[in-house]
DNA sequence: ATACTATATTCAGAATATTGAATATAGGTG
DNA sequence: CACCTATATTCAATATTCTGAATATAGTAT
């Protein structure tokens, strides 16, 4: 009867987890803005990653080479925002901005000389 | 950094703990009651009192025989209720008499003659 | 096809959680 | 004190989760 509710929960009790799931609050962000952001390996993300894919929380889009991941049940932060509040933390979740069709983040961005478009791209249009 | 909320999560993620905070949305209860409730073994649901109380959520109130426990951090119950939620659960939680001074679950009630002490009582005062 | 990049999967050992059984403790009563 | 009741603790076996290492796949470009 609580099996379901348990589940869910088991689903978010880990760190990393609930970095990633921050991390989605302002959109969907590729695997690789993931891996920037936490300073984590790759295949490591992608096991947090395909957890919570199973918990039915996340879907993916992909585009080219880069895959998109994006929170389907938003209500989700309405759980980790109660958590915050009976952990005690006080501070905001980090806010991210949302992914660019060529990845913002900054590995995406210094590896190739896709930043020189981004750059003359600007943040306007699109 | 999120180990805290992870911590806490780990504590929830249990289906009978699950229940036993909702047997505590009304107040305190004791441990019989619980038993009776749940229908499990005392030293089982003694066990996941405990891990709830090493987690901060539960106090205790000791009155002669009987422990009574009660949930100390009530916004824990906005966890739960944005956990519903998201888990499509749609019925609500079960509600529970506030326990008595010589609790009120059947077990305890049946077992002695206290049974005509609270039918003569009645509800009313006190 | 070959090579490269982004991401996923598989596997195994370590760490942790679950749960039943037995037993311990603490308060109450006589 | 002895004995009963309510609750807690300890222990051990099992199951599950975590995590790193290695490898696989899928898309892109040449």
């Amino acid at each position: 009867m609580y099996e379901t509710q348990s589940d869910l929960l088991k689903a978010l009790s880990h760190s990393t987890r609930l970095a990633i799931l921050d991390i989605l609050r302002d959109g969907e962000q590729c695997v690789c803005h993931m891996e920037a952001t936490l300073g984590l390996r790759q295949a490591y993300i992608s096991q947090q990653l395909m957890t919570l894919k199973q918990a039915g929380l996340l879907g993916s889009r992909r585009d080219g080479l880069n895959l998109y991941y994006r929170v389907i049940k938003p209500d989700v932060f309405n759980i980790l925002d109660a958590l915050r509040s009976v952990s005690g933390v006080t501070s905001k979740p980090p806010r991210h901005k949302h992914a660019k069709t060529n990845c913002a983040c900054p590995k995406c961005s210094s590896k190739t000389d896709r930043v020189t478009l981004q750059m003359s791209l600007g943040e306007g249009s699109q």
